[in-house]
DNA sequence: TATTCCCGCCAAATG
DNA sequence: CATTTGGCGGGAATA
């Protein structure tokens, strides 16, 4: 197993493990007297039907979607438990639940027997680790797939069956009778199987959807016909139990009373039974019907197919809300593919183009590494330095002996052109423009089709928008860049992720903290306002600085002179926030108030490391400006600045962070220790001010960038 | 109609 | 080999 697989898998437990609380164990008890009960039914029809062990296959469905299903209802599972399982609302059932569980070592018994009846029970006995719900729900999910896959061996018309054998000896039976069992199985039902398998997975989601379609369907209609007539349970419960195969009734009909017959159980079964999916989709949908008209609009305007809602833009706004607060951070495919419900090509697409940013980097198979937003910076500074033609053959060239990666490498081209050629761009300009110059016409074609996946991502970092070129006329994008992050970044911050997911190398982390906990302990509070005074009246000079800019003959003195500005401006301004960092810590613990524990978050998480990526890609400008040209140097200026700006909001933020946290002081009656640093908010607010200054005139600068360019030298 | 771009087949890469 | 990854173009949704 690949080592990076197991680390996420053993996140993944870990997270699991903690999620497991003790009143989810009550649900989880409940769950697992039903699905017991559920057991010993299928236990004794399977008996009946005399299916043998290692001839039942096991469901032939993609592997990937079931997977993904298997956990889709990890949030409904204390809701919908009843409709999954497909019981009844009256727990009469309880009682033979009690009388099982009273005797555990049978049950054991059972549950063996049961999981190697069956192929997809074989698999992978959740009984082994009862951890939480979620296992629970492995364990129903494989109940509906064996609904489904009841495609159970037809039986040998040749042979008699003994329907009142001992279920427990069945497999003893008879030898030769059972090889002749077996080999009738395998003409008939094996091999066909085979065959219809390929074309059944390709068929499986869209059944699954039209399933589901259809049932939603029938529900509408039945809602519009008797009006609130039904309640939830009869609406949720009827129509499963209709198409369940625990229905006992309808299974001996098929399987024993028609014995005789040649039974063709083929891959429509499939669009028989109902997937889990589908079940629960359709269940929710009841419910919702359920509680009020309002909600039946809404659902009908949903059900209705958008296809803007599934829009790559959508799914990669998603894809960057969840991991936007993260540093680094493992990301399994899988997960992803289940936690956003999408299909896995789309996830495909998306982590390519975000590969080409440096967002993402892949680690091996199913396994990629989130970067941490910041990165994204450098990635700009970095392409805006390379200059344009030649070097985008060559990276294209470099990049080609190793992979062929075109969706990368096209993205990689396509920021260049925004960086190093022209703001605004239409896609076909942009598509000729990254093409050999013999360029036919079907793959221009192609390639505008990648370029405008390419353009979404981008649209959704909020890098590029669409604009009309010349007054009504072609459709183009539109460079915003940095700006462009700052909002995006600021505008999914609030909304969080959208869950937990599992997080790298938790240890280390809190490791480097404590560490930076013992390096603040150094500094003193009055020291970093004394500082920080300082750095007010160093950007008094600001005007000067901004001569220099613009007059500048010496290209390498103004980058140095801007990484020491930095310096110091990282070395002030961070010691009082960690200071704070601290009591929020301490607040933490005593009160856990929530707003303490998040700002503790915020400071551990991005305050550092966006100091530390300043300082980095400074030095990197600095290194590279050997080589650039003063275009691409100008450019560079403007992102550092943008950058700086970028990080002064950050600290704003935490500055609002840390008067709340002084409210939260007064209430609570404890002595303010850094009441000063509130006092002097408008220090910074004045430094941000002449940085936004700075910008102000900095853009301006580089509209009319052809102009200065020739006065750099 | 033109623009936009989702969908998913299937081949190549990977382990 | 099974699975994962990614190229690619049809044709449907949208403006």
């Amino acid at each position: 197993m690949d080592s990076a697989e197991q680390l996420s898998q053993e996140a993944n437990d870990n997270e699991n493990c903690q999620s497991s609380s003790s009143n989810l164990n009550a649900a989880h008890n409940d769950i697992l007297g039903k699905i017991k009960t559920k057991k010993k039914q299928i236990f004794k029809l399977m008996k009946r039907q005399n299916t043998n062990k290692k001839k039942c296959s096991s469901y032939s469905g993609p592997t990937h979607n079931r997977k993904s299903q298997n956990d889709i209802h990890q949030i409904d599972i204390r809701q919908h438990s009843n409709s999954i399982l497909n019981l009844p609302p009256n727990l009469s059932l309880e009682q033979k639940d009690s009388s099982i569980n009273n005797n555990p070592s049978q049950n054991n018994l059972e549950d063996d027997e049961l999981f190697s009846l069956n192929g997809s029970f074989c698999q992978s006995p959740p009984f082994q680790h009862i951890k939480d719900i979620a296992d629970n729900i492995q364990i129903t999910e494989k109940l509906s797939d064996m609904k489904i896959s009841s495609h159970t061996p037809p039986l040998n018309p040749q042979r008699q069956y003994n329907l009142n054998m001992n279920p427990l000896n069945f497999h003893e039976d008879d030898d030769q009778k059972s090889n002749e069992d077996s080999k009738y199985i395998e003409e008939n039902y094996i091999l066909p199987q085979k065959k219809i398998k390929t074309q059944n997975n390709r068929n499986y989601e869209q059944k699954r959807q039209t399933q589901a379609n259809s049932l939603r369907n029938a529900y509408k209609l039945k809602q519009n016909e008797e009006e609130n007539q039904e309640d939830l349970h009869n609406i949720g419960f009827d129509n499963e139990f209709s198409h369940s195969a625990f229905d006992t009734e309808s299974i001996q009909n098929n399987n024993i009373d028609n014995q005789t017959q040649n039974q063709e159980i083929d891959a429509d079964d499939h669009e028989i039974h109902l997937s889990p999916a589908a079940n629960a989709e359709g269940c929710s949908y009841a419910q919702s019907i359920m509680n009020s008209h309002e909600k039946k609009q809404m659902q009908q305007q949903q059900q209705q197919y958008s296809r803007r809602e599934k829009s790559l833009e959508e799914l990669s706004k998603k894809f960057l809300t969840i991991f936007l607060q993260k540093e680094q951070m493992l990301i399994s495919l899988d997960k992803i593919t289940q936690q956003l419900d999408v299909e896995r090509r789309r996830i495909y697409d998306i982590i390519n183009i975000l590969e080409s940013l440096k967002l993402v980097t892949r680690r091996g198979k199913n396994n990629y590494k989130w970067n941490g937003f910041e990165q994204i910076f450098d990635t700009i500074q970095f392409f805006s330095t390379q200059s344009e033609k030649q070097e985008v053959n060559l990276v294209a060239a470099e990049q080609n002996e190793k992979k062929e990666k075109s969706l990368e490498i096209l993205s990689i081209g396509f920021l260049k052109l925004f960086l190093n050629y022209k703001q605004t761009l239409s896609l076909e300009e942009a598509a000729r423009k990254l093409s050999p110059n013999n360029s036919e016409n079907q793959k221009i074609k192609t390639k505008i089709r990648r370029l405008y996946d390419i353009a979404n991502v981008f649209k959704s970092l909020g890098l590029i928008k669409k604009v009309q070129l010349n007054e009504t006329k072609k459709p183009a994008f539109q460079w915003i860049g940095i700006t462009g992050l700052q909002d995006f970044y600021n505008s999914s911050k609030d909304k969080e992720g959208l869950g937990s997911y599992l997080e790298l190398d938790e240890t280390n982390k809190s490791q480097k903290i404590n560490k930076k906990e013992q390096q603040i302990q150094q500094r003193t509070l009055s020291n970093s306002l004394v500082n920080l005074q300082n750095q007010n009246d160093q950007n008094n000079t600001q005007d000067n600085t901004e001569r220099e800019i613009i007059n500048c003959k010496n290209i390498n003195q103004l980058f140095q002179s801007l990484e020491n500005k930095n310096n110091t401006l990282q070395q002030n301004l961070i010691a009082p926030f960690q200071q704070e960092k601290v009591i929020a810590t301490e607040v933490a613990d005593k009160e856990a108030d929530s707003s303490a524990s998040k700002s503790n978050c915020f400071f551990s998480n991005s305050k550092n490391s966006a100091f530390k990526r300043v300082r980095k890609s400074l030095s990197q400008t600095t290194q590279q400006n050997a080589q650039i040209n003063p275009n691409s140097r100008l450019i560079c200026l403007e992102n550092l600045v943008r950058n700086s700006i970028f990080q002064c909001n950050q600290l704003t933020n935490s500055l609002n962070m840390s008067q709340k946290l002084t409210q939260l002081f007064e209430q609570k009656g404890r002595p303010n220790i850094f009441q000063n640093i509130v006092n002097d908010q408008n220090i910074v607010n004045n430094l941000n001010n002449t940085t936004e200054n700075q910008q102000r005139k900095q853009s301006i600068q580089s509209e009319n960038k052809k102009e200065y360019s020739y006065s750099w030298y």
